[in-house]
DNA sequence: TGCAAAATAGCACGGTCGTACTATTTTCAC
DNA sequence: GTGAAAATAGTACGACCGTGCTATTTTGCA
């Protein structure tokens, strides 16, 4: 899939001499914010709740409107999907990154995390719903998803081991465990608080995050 | 709703001189054969994803006669609810109850559910996906949802506020963080052992659930 | 400014859904 | 065995779904 120009030159040498094939403006813009008012349709219905009719009511657009810029329902939600882990990237992973190695950005992580749940605990998470629909099938949509996931666990887990490896986590931590705890508080927060609506479910979170930090933490990382 | 031929005779007098309203055999039988096998489809597909149509195919019967046993999807929806509810409190909280008082009932009420959970894995749990279809909606569903994971989740906190009456837990052992923590292991191993597929996710439950007891336990409890 | 191509709309089809209404079959006390 | 009531089947309706096909409109370079 051409992403470019120049990408879209060199897939089709042709298109040297023919210059037919020109940057498509409105298209692409229109693409884009369907996209972003699936994103928050979806996150409201989930992506097995997400249907064309709809989002082309939302867009004031006709069905096959909406329908002619992914030429099936599955691309739509695979769409979906990349815009949601893009925005989990914008708004989680690359401000951490800006926090020095180790324990203080795997603080932030989990911070900006928090943050973005807090947002979530009104509309939901695709992550997560995601999950429950997608756990017992197959096919392009479970694999986008299972793949934007894993990417995102992968990058929570590096956090832990570079932890470790700045000799801020006790060198007999198990970083899979500590992982594993840490999307757990995660996924409870948005059980207790979004469905169950139980009040203190996120100071319970943090305490749950701060527990483990000084479970596993060094007197280095406190220093 | 009259259960029995006790509760029809004292809800309607009537049927003392008028014995016309008999024990209904047949019908109540095939209702819960229906509802067996609508826990089993919904534990699949969700409670969303429960269609009459389906679960009639699977029954052999028609979509009516199926339908006349509820009157409504939802009625149907409710009675897979309560019936879940009915298989989670025999195969986990009374087997449980026969364990002594304090850290013993609590950790058999934790490896029963362990147990579960490695059957739900193939499965799936209603209570996990129910929670994430209803989370924003309103309805007699969600509040049937809704009750019968607080009356669990209830049961869970009640066996940590007994171990800790008992002298089982260390004195300023937060009840509520403790239960928080333990549902947040079992997410987690729904989470990443259902739908990611990641081995060792069972094991790390339970090594969660030991770390929680090591850190909160008395030598007490230990002895 | 014209004109091809891209973007969008309109419409129709087959499918599934929940459910109301009616007909048929089965049950079970007398 | 009979007959009323309960259980089940049959059928139809309107709504929504994804998607293919054919207009119509809009875009943007020549």
């Amino acid at each position: 899939m051409p992403s470019s120009v120049l990408d879209a030159a060199i897939a089709d040498p042709a298109s040297e001499r023919k210059p037919a094939l020109r940057v498509l403006q409105k298209g692409q813009q229109t693409k884009q914010a369907i996209v972003q008012a699936a994103v928050t349709l979806g996150t409201q219905v989930g992506l097995e709740g997400l249907s064309i009719g709809a989002l082309a009511e939302r867009m004031h657009m006709s069905k096959s409107g909406v329908f002619a810029h992914f030429g099936s329902r599955e691309e739509l939600q695979i769409s979906v999907i990349h815009e949601y882990f893009a925005t989990f990237e914008q708004e989680i992973f690359y401000p951490a990154m800006q926090a020095p190695r180790g324990l203080p950005r795997l603080r932030a992580l989990f911070d900006n995390w928090m943050k973005r749940v807090a947002v979530e605990l009104q509309s939901g998470c695709i992550f997560i719903s995601g999950a429950v629909e997608f756990d017992d099938r197959i096919g392009p949509v479970r694999d986008a998803l299972a793949n934007s996931v894993q990417t995102w666990l992968s990058a929570l887990y590096r956090a832990v081991v570079l932890a470790k490896g700045c000799g801020h986590l006790v060198s007999d931590a198990d970083e899979q465990q500590i992982a594993f705890e840490i999307h757990a508080l995660i996924l409870a927060l948005h059980y207790e608080a979004r469905f169950l609506q139980k009040p203190g479910s996120l100071a319970r979170a943090n305490r749950g995050f701060d527990d483990i930090l000084a479970r596993y933490g060094t007197q280095v990382a406190t220093a």
